[in-house]
DNA sequence: TGCTGGCACTCCGGACCCACGAGTGCCAAG
DNA sequence: CTTGGCACTCGTGGGTCCGGAGTGCCAGCA
């Protein structure tokens, strides 16, 4: 018995079943794919499958379907990389061009990945941990109240309100202008961990009469760098795929809505692919969560060279094709790097 | 026949369709409610129900199912308003009040909604059409390069670059405070159409040598202010929702979700509800989508002092709560909107 | 040793039938 | 106008049966 046969049994199995959805038999594959041998042979090689835990039968007599493990063989050993048409990456880089800030960035890209893959796109906001401080800006609004405005390098605005307290109220524009130098030139250009104890640091430095409105405006900064609650984010599109597996309701759909309101759960779904540069598939069980033993996440970290800010990805039913959402999700996730590049 | 019996009978049949999602029967009806007459008298209502339109049976001899109409007469004049318990509204409350800035009050007034409701809640992001200018900042990034950032009374902040022509790339500090105070004093407190204007009022008088200089930001701050993109936006929660009426899922739960990913038909919804102070109900096939005929919209427009900034409410299958529902939304529209105010 | 055709076996799915029961409409009597 | 009675309808669920797809195994062949 051929190794090479089995293995090859083996992606026309899962190319099958992905393609009809249906249990697939030795005779319809050796049909479809010009495997050279009789459907006997190809029985064989499928018992052998089975034994060693790739394949499965729902039943005596029914067809084989990929089990996680051979979905996994699969993806790691089987599947050719798809390479996206010309077309395809025109139009996902002439869509993605057109947006007009990082909101909009996001909600395209989830929507691009959506439509590609036909199945449930999430995108996780770039977090602030890697990005840096493109400018700080502090204001007077009324006497005793301040706003201190953090533009950061992935083009996010966080601004805060800070009121001095009542013995250091009386602060002149020269005194604002000053601080607004001090701040720009400790600040600007950092990343916002370096950033935030330079801060620190400035606050030490400054003349004594100064001190209680810099440590005020920089604690709201500091303060401001650190919230991570918008780290926490994340876009989700294409939900109306879903409607596409009206079957297995319970396995895959129930699940999947219930984890796409967790965000909790989507943001560590993604986190595990952050770090890698390549392509991250999870199938089935594999990882913590048991209800979605249904689903496979495809996914990856984008930001500006190689430097993960965050990540996106999809996630659908294990039966899926594998090769193409795998390289949408790459494009993708290159095309929105290379945008937050230019930015 | 008793003009106020058959109505009972027709609010009954509505709450025990509600409840039990099946046809109800008139044996059922007599013993769950004291009608204080006998199956057969009911069944003459129902007949003359039917009649007129207002309830329907599935085939000969099943039970009774309301139609729209009937869940109209219901919600129009059978329904007592079901005040939320005092410790729903303190939920209601506190949770709101945690809320840190514009985009906090919408996640969580989704999330309020879609839980109290168990249906899918969507919000509408406040409109910038209603609100007014906070403050204007005018920042020097770089020789000839201006970050113009634009805060508003909903807390909104939308910022914009602005690349001044070649030769008037020379800026320096005094002009900009000038030009802020000029913009401030114009604008500040102002909504943003009355704003609009009156920045266009100030560069016919602005000093020759600053012309160029206040055109550019000018045109920025406008283009901001006349944004709608923005306005476009909804947000969505509680889609796991669906997932409780998986049966009709080609009437309900597909053309919900392929209505969730399309913001324009949610604002057309949402936007039916958006003049009216109180809640507005479209049931079934009221109204221009076809496809949603198996859905009604139970919506509500929220903003300081009545005067409606935008609009929110839930979508889900015509058999539902509507008396629940519908103080739902209402006490949620009403604690927003006092959030807002406050802010 | 490995491939192949043949053959008996299994089991799902659909078709069919039937009995049950919930619910109705109608009617005659109160 | 209400009520009890009664015949009727029709969907549901359970049981049976059959066809077909697919398998496992075996004996024969290269």
């Amino acid at each position: 018995m051929s190794e090479d046969r089995k293995l090859a049994v083996l992606r026309a199995i899962v190319e099958d079943y992905v393609a009809t959805e249906e249990p697939v038999g030795s005779k319809a594959l050796v049909e479809r794919h010009g495997l050279g041998v009789s459907p006997a042979t190809v029985r064989n090689d499928m018992a052998a499958l089975e034994d060693e835990g790739f394949i499965h039968q729902p039943h005596t007599s029914a067809g084989r379907v990929p089990t996680d493990k051979g979905y996994r063989l699969f993806v790691d050993r089987l599947s050719t990389v798809k390479p996206m048409s010309t077309a395809e990456r025109r139009a996902i880089s002439s869509f993605l061009d057109g947006a007009v800030d990082l909101d909009d960035v996001v909600q395209r890209s989830v929507r691009t990945l959506s439509q590609l893959t036909r199945q449930v796109a999430v995108v996780q906001y770039p977090t602030l941990s890697r990005s840096t401080v493109r400018h700080v800006e502090v204001v007077l609004l009324a006497p005793g109240r301040l706003l201190v405005v953090l533009i950061l390098s992935t083009g996010r605005v966080e601004q805060r309100l800070v009121e001095l307290p009542r013995e250091s109220c009386d602060v002149d524009d020269e005194q604002l202008l000053d601080l607004r130098q001090r701040i720009g030139r400790v600040a600007a250009g950092r990343r916002i961990a370096d950033a935030s104890t330079a801060l620190g640091v400035l606050v030490e430095e400054v003349p004594e009469q100064d001190v209680a409105l810099t440590a005020a405006v920089v604690e709201a900064l500091t303060e401001a760098m650190s919230d991570h609650r918008r780290d926490e984010r994340v876009a989700v599109g294409g939900a109306a795929n879903l409607a596409r597996f009206g079957q297995d309701f319970d396995t895959t759909v129930r699940p999947l809505l219930e984890a796409l309101e967790e965000q909790v759960v989507l943001l560590r779904l993604l986190g595990e692919a952050a770090d890698a540069g390549a392509v991250t598939v999870r199938i089935g069980h594999e990882g913590p969560y048991t209800e979605l033993a249904g689903t496979s996440v495809v996914a990856t970290g984008y930001g500006p060279a190689q430097d993960a800010l965050a990540s996106l990805g999809i996630v659908g039913p294990t039966r899926m094709d594998y090769p193409g959402t795998m390289a949408a999700v790459r494009a993708v996730a290159r095309y929105v790097s290379r945008i937050l590049d230019e930015a």
